[in-house]
DNA sequence: AACGGTAGGTACGCTACCGTACGTACCAAG
DNA sequence: CTTGGTACGTACGGTAGCGTACCTACCGTT
């Protein structure tokens, strides 16, 4: 529960000189249960998540109480993106998804290395991008795409951010995330399943074919790892213009 | 063309002092007309424009062609975010919907202003969370609500934006928008001038009754202007934590 | 071995919206 | 007055996903 930081974050790992050999004075390693929410609907934080293994999902909780996914974050971000815009009350839930560990970081160092460092606030800012990025392909692809590429889309994004090919999944969270019912989640998964792209265990999901998943996907998944999502760990990208 | 900004952009005239005096050497007046592209889907900006009355759509575009709103920009915000996030590319199309006066400022000095003004610079930020609040609310409300809906919620919006009850809309720029039939927008306007909530001429909408419009709204509208939305004119809610 | 909770398969009538298409009304230009 | 373009009304078969419900299979606990 509270040993030392030393790798997996992608933000965190791109940092360099004191910005990064200082960071366990500010971080301690948490180990989030998945199901459990980070934070309620909405309020102030104390702190900010850099996840390692752990997948959060950013939630939209409508007057019906339905919690719509609206964002993801795993290795390739942080939480909450607010914190970085000088707001400190988040006006969405969080949930773990994927149980693992995150780095936890409390907000005023947070603040704090924002105003001392540029290249860390630099490096944080650009995250937001990729946030509100995603934000927006949801938007879209809901818009637009069927409930079976949208499944897959949430498959190979997940899979990215845990770095595994077998992670546990309901079909019944699926489809809260989804926002749709809980049976159209099991024939959308039963179909990728006949593809040869996925197999199934109670509770369970294991990827067996990646190129087939990509096929069953909408072009959203591309869209997003190509502009930054999970790329942030490539120094060019996280420094270029 | 190149008239002095006064006002009408509800950031700018949050700024004090220094930061609001000397706004008319960097801001240029320029009219758009609707329909016009500000920028392709993708690639390098290089001015940032602070809208007065006209309304903005920003679009993600599929590999199809379809453009669907994931954000709209008006007189409570500006394009683009990503320039107030240390990216001066972006990867959104923009779109005029609704012609009117934007206060134009070249990328550089905008740039400048981030660097030398905290409180400019904190203005901004906050903005960014009010357009990435949107396009989650957005992905949302495809999600979950029904199309009757979300054109009432697209009116609600507009209507604060623009000022007016009155505005050019034509049922196929509104079924891109979301994303759905030009018929199936038809239909939804239909009911709700049926209801009484507006009156329609030939590209042209008329909102003749905004309770009886908020009532077939859903929630979306109102969660969006009540956490910032239009309301960063309001200088107690752009200063506070 | 029995039990209870959870995950998932399946079904049925229903609705919102689709793709496509054609007709009609308005309006500006010639 | 005619013409042509644009905006909108309408129609029809099709389908993805809905709400609800019930049943079965798995699995950890007692």
């Amino acid at each position: 529960m509270h040993a030392t930081y030393l790798a997996g974050n992608h933000l965190l790992d791109n940092l360099s000189g004191n910005d990064r050999s200082d960071l366990g004075e500010d971080l301690e390693i948490v180990e989030l249960p998945s199901r459990q929410w980070l934070a309620p609907y909405s309020g102030p934080r104390h702190h900010v998540d850099f996840p390692i293994d752990a997948v959060i999902s950013i939630v939209a909780t409508m007057r019906n109480g339905d919690a719509v996914e609206v964002g993801t974050v795993g290795c390739e971000g942080f939480m909450e993106t607010d914190a970085a815009l000088e707001s400190d009350t988040v006006r969405r839930g969080s949930f773990c998804q994927i149980s693992g560990k995150v780095a936890r970081m409390p907000l005023l160092r947070f603040r704090e290395r924002m105003d001392d460092s540029a290249a860390f606030a630099r490096l944080m800012r650009r995250s937001v991008t990729a946030t509100l990025f995603n934000a927006q392909q949801i938007a879209a692809c809901n818009a637009k795409h069927v409930l079976e590429q949208q499944c897959a889309r949430w498959l190979l994004m997940t899979r990215d951010r845990v770095g595994r090919d077998s992670f546990p999944l309901t079909h019944d969270s699926l489809s809260t995330l989804l926002g749709v019912r809980r049976a159209s989640v099991s024939l959308a998964l039963q179909s990728l399943q006949t593809r040869g792209a996925i197999v199934q265990h109670r509770g369970h999901v294991t990827i067996a074919n990646v190129e087939a998943l990509r096929a069953a996907s909408c072009e959203c998944y591309e869209d997003c790892t190509d502009a930054f999502g999970l790329s942030l760990l490539d120094p060019t990208l996280a420094t270029a213009g």
